[in-house]
DNA sequence: GCTTGACCTCAACCTCGGTTGAGGTCACAC
DNA sequence: GTGTGACCTCAACCGAGGTTGAGGTCAAGC
């Protein structure tokens, strides 16, 4: 059903096909055209109106889909890869320091969950989950790709309870 | 703006209404009806058909906003508070055993971003990030969790490149 | 030269986690 | 008893991140 049927594979080619990129990456070919509709990806097109992706496009593709499984956004994603060269295969001096920014990043969401995971249990089971002097409530990270929804968290639990 | 204005506000009530519990936890109205519909909150009516919540909600909508701005998805939410009673307020010791039970998931999910870090820039760096063998390609957790797309994040890289 | 599967575009649809607005009711204060 | 603001329901919409399907083209193999 993948590569070794003996349909129409670029084969020899250092080009992919949109099939080939979707295969060894694991990433529907839907999600490839969005992915370049969106601008993460680009791709050359053959006389016949085909996309040829350069061979780097599957680490642009695991570097999305890495940086997605940790939650980052695509819009944010769309702009780390922005920093990469287009017309040349990037060099791994190019990839170092767009992971390095994302390292960054990394350290302070594990940095917020142990934070969690440390209070989660004796907040939550006390009470002071609710209180505004709570470690947990206080959204003092910049992360800004958190979830949806208000960035505070809680605020107040007045005088009663 | 919020509680102590002159208006109607149930006051010293030991029941709160939906404006108080949305001053309170920081979550709009339009939310809270719409946990409530999700099955992650509950209200008694007042006779002319108004919300009353007891206390222990707000201690609900924390846990609801603290799990997921660590990521998981209402329905899991709504599970886990599922195990809480429904008619009682919840004691201590429940609260205890439903946060225990999102500490392992929280260690799995650190433990996954740890390794992510660690191995981020050499591995894109070094393009084996494309590779089978790649730690980071690996999905081996049973988080349940992850975003969007295949469960697989890479498969294959080829004998080329 | 024809078949067949991979490819193309475009529009519609999907889930998640809500928000917004219309149209109407409730309840507290004066 | 009337005004005001908080409340109600229901339906429509939003953005993110895609998938699905219709209708049509391209290209490798026989």
């Amino acid at each position: 059903m993948v590569a070794p049927t003996p349909g129409p594979v670029a084969g020899d080619h250092d080009e992919l096909t949109v099939g080939e990129v979707a295969a060894r990456s694991g990433v529907a070919v839907s999600a490839l055209h969005f992915y370049e509709r969106e601008g993460l990806l680009t791709s050359r097109r053959t006389s016949g109106n085909q996309r040829r992706y350069r061979r780097d496009v599957l680490r642009r593709v695991a570097f999305i889909r890495v940086s997605q499984r940790v939650g980052i956004p695509l819009a944010a994603i769309r702009e780390a890869l922005a920093s990469l060269p287009d017309d040349r295969t990037p060099t791994a001096r190019d990839w170092y320091a767009l992971s390095a920014a994302w390292r960054e990043d990394l350290d302070a969401r594990i940095e917020q969950m142990q934070r969690l995971r440390d209070h989660l249990t004796d907040c939550i089971g006390c009470g002071c989950l609710s209180l505004r002097r709570c470690r947990l409530t206080n959204p003092d990270d910049a992360l800004g790709a958190e979830g949806p929804g208000p960035r505070r968290l809680l605020v107040d639990d007045g005088p009663g309870e």
